[in-house]
DNA sequence: CCTACCGATCGGTAGG
DNA sequence: CCTACCGATCGGTAGG
């Protein structure tokens, strides 16, 4: 086995993007990412991560103390850059609305494009129990950000979205899955289904006003 | 490790349903799903099922030829099961609108109540290729199924769909995921949100007319 | 359905 | 970053 294709950008591959010189532990964090993405944590050997990178099992142990720390930092650091994706997307914005869609854009959008490390990073079941308390803090500011939006929008709207928790729910995951079935070579690009994403989560979080315009309710 | 608590359905089940007596077949299969579901395919061990049964590991190769062939019968059962119970909320129901709400609710309600075999079948990676393919074609047809109406709903509505595969995709993912979040002592339970996520899909399918009504898109 | 057992492979270490 | 190695555990089998 070779190497990695994709560049993706790591907290410090951000400040030197661009170019294609990575440091080895970023390129077993890559290797790494990609295993536990298609075969599983468990199902992933670190001989098949040191084949991955190009040396020997032994070695990954100067960069990391283990399997699980190896999960941990793709995890970890994934959380923390989703979070940083979707608070800049959402600069200067300011409109409920505007917001739900910038924030739906930029988290499908990151799930496509760092698709093997935010695959990871959304199955919790194999951290250890210090490692998924760290994960998850992070992921619930993370879900915090819509859940705020949501609420926003549920206010500025005369209580369209209803129940803004099962909501937030339900939109984070609709978007978190996109990369189960988004396919390099499909029909549609990252930022086409991002922008029809949007669009989605907001006619489902004002389904509520638009359904009862239509035609009320029965049940 | 005792027993299992959760009776759910399987085609021999559903028969004889009400009772609690299940074959040893029957409850291997359920400790099987309940234990691939927490830990995974991988991480779960053949003595980790036997323990849970209440027999030796070597026994449980009396009812299964191995552990892929266990995997294989949750998936490809559960993938029946799936299709039955849409069909069966489908019957009679002759609008498109309607139709969606049957499919999103049986959808969402399989999810939850038979979550630890809805989320096994769901996670198709370490099927081997042969059961994969069958797996996947049973999926294909049950996805075809939520196509067939999307595609209905776009044309009784002059095209509010937009893309229905695409739609198919959010709508299917959306309501698959439910059980990441659903909590037993929750807020809510199966029917209320199932009955939400059938308005929440109805708006998120519906968003091309009701977005632009409300406001013209701009991009 | 059990006891007894096996070859293979894993994560990780020693020592350079 | 390497060679050499180890204890533990796994899925599965033999034979009753």
């Amino acid at each position: 086995m070779a190497n990695v294709e994709l560049p993706s950008l790591s907290p410090v591959r951000v400040l030197q993007s661009g170019t294609e010189e990575l440091t080895t532990r970023d390129r077993i964090v890559e290797v790494a990412a990609r295993l536990f993405h298609q075969h599983g944590y468990h199902a992933t050997t670190m001989r098949q991560i040191a084949d991955g990178v190009g040396i020997k099992a032994a070695s990954l142990y100067n960069h990391f103390a283990g399997k699980q720390e190896l999960l941990y930092t793709i995890s970890y650091d994934t959380m923390c850059e989703m979070l940083a994706s979707v608070q800049k997307a959402l600069a200067g914005v300011h409109e409920p609305d505007e917001q739900l869609r910038a924030f739906v854009r930029a988290h499908t959008t990151y799930c496509i494009v760092e698709r093997y490390r935010a695959r990871v990073a959304d199955e919790l079941r194999d951290l250890y129990p210090e490692n998924l308390l760290e994960v998850v803090a992070m992921r619930d500011r993370y879900e915090a950000v819509l859940r705020g939006i949501l609420a926003a929008l549920d206010a500025s709207s005369g209580g369209a979205v209803g129940d803004v928790t099962l909501v937030a729910n339900a939109i984070g995951t609709m978007a978190s899955q996109v990369a189960t079935w988004y396919r390099d070579d499909g029909r549609l690009g990252p930022d086409e289904i991002a922008g029809l994403y949007a669009e989605l989560a907001l006619g489902a979080a004002l389904a509520g006003v638009t359904q009862t315009k239509a035609r009320p309710h029965r049940r």
